[in-house]
DNA sequence: GCCAACGTTGGC
DNA sequence: GCCAACGTTGGC
């Protein structure tokens, strides 16, 4: 089982969203190299659920890979924002996944935080420059970052 | 709202 | 294939 982080803005789609809803199409990402993570997700990985672009950004709960390998259907919608016009049924351009809920932290961990606790390195979310929505968290940190949600 | 960082586009 | 211009992301 692999670990994974997901980034959404909560204006647009939040963990308490997710709560409600219990499980949701991943659409609309449009990054190759975000593309090529979802494509390697297996039902029953985790992915952490980041929230970004808000007042404090930070990872704010877990779920799990429900469904994997999955045509993303918004890129043939033209009503869609996310609509690819060079995309073809028979061969689609975009994959996703579906999410299911586990559970929101109790604690979350601001993006300050987990500066503090972990490395660049360590962490692909802390490096520079990385606008990437999609991206896999090792083992061992996954651990240590349940650990500091789990107080 | 600013701006650094990055990906994509398209002319050549 | 290069690279400038442009658009987007996302923290601050």
């Amino acid at each position: 089982m692999a670990y994974w982080l997901l980034k959404s803005e909560p204006q647009t789609f939040s963990i308490h969203d997710l709560e409600r809803d219990q499980t949701t199409l991943w659409d609309g990402v449009r990054n190759y190299q975000a593309r090529n993570y979802l494509r390697s997700m297996h039902p029953g990985d985790r992915a952490f659920f980041y929230h970004s672009s808000t007042a404090v950004p930070g990872i704010v709960g877990l779920c799990r890979i429900h469904r994997a390998h999955l045509v993303d259907p918004s890129q043939f919608d033209p009503h869609s924002p996310y609509f690819d016009p060079h995309s073809s049924l028979e061969q689609p351009r975009w994959w996703t996944v579906e999410v299911q809920f586990e559970r929101a932290f109790a604690q979350p961990l601001p993006l300050e935080t987990l500066r503090q606790q972990f490395t660049s390195e360590e962490l692909a979310l802390l490096r520079r420059g990385n606008r990437l929505s999609v991206m896999p968290v090792e083992e061992a940190v996954a651990k240590r970052i349940l650990k500091l949600a789990t107080p």
